[in-house]
DNA sequence: TCTTTATTGAGATATAATCTCAATTACAGG
DNA sequence: CCTGTAATTGAGATTATATCTCAATAAAGA
């Protein structure tokens, strides 16, 4: 699946073909490619978590209206972290960043 | 409150004085603070809401270890949608940018 | 084949947040 | 000061996402 599926339909794809799938082993699979790198986890707080076949850093916007999530064509800032004026003796790790915005499909609904 | 708290930390803290408040009441308020525009949300996937009294944009940093968030002294990017090579008629709207790290309490732990 | 190890399924549990709705409180007009 | 209306609140139920538990099943190795 190359949509950005959520776990959930990660698991309605699987329970369509193997109906006794249980949801705890999508979870768990899931959470466990990511871990190893097999896949990367698309983290959104307050929506389900998508997972990403794609490995390469990259950003994605995430569509306000019906919540599904997209990539964004923008080469990934991997020194970010240097525009931090003050690090306060802090050890910075990284950074997620995600748009916002609304997809063409809902856009251009009446 | 100026330590980025969480809903349940407001909670705690107004029930210590008033402890008939009902945890509804404190979600139910912080929520509408924040669409009107007194305080502002911080949203961290996985973990709860942080608020914030600061009314700029501004970036955070949260601590992988202990949760908590902290400002970081770093400019707001306001046209960083304009990275974006192609918007595939996207309509951008904002973004959501969180630096990840070891803050110096958790750092300097043995 | 037999033993050991790993994976799975079903349902319980955790967590954050929201919803429901009756009860309480605030408030404006008279 | 009353009274009717509107707004806010409390308590607990409910939702959504994700994880955990543990017995059952499957896989792998000797």
């Amino acid at each position: 699946m190359h949509c950005h599926p959520t776990a959930d339909e990660v698991y309605a794809a699987v329970a369509a073909k193997y109906p006794s799938i249980s949801r705890a082993t999508v979870y768990r699979n899931l959470k466990q490619l990511a871990e190893i790198g097999e896949i990367s986890e698309i983290e959104t707080p307050g929506n389900a978590d998508h997972f990403d076949d794609q490995l390469h850093h990259h950003y994605h916007v995430r569509c306000l209206e019906c919540g599904r999530v997209f990539d964004v064509e923008m080469d990934y800032i991997s020194d970010l972290e240097k525009s931090i004026k003050d690090t306060h003796g802090f050890q910075f790790n990284g950074h997620d960043l995600m748009f916002k915005g609304i997809c063409p499909a809902c856009g251009n609904r009446p």
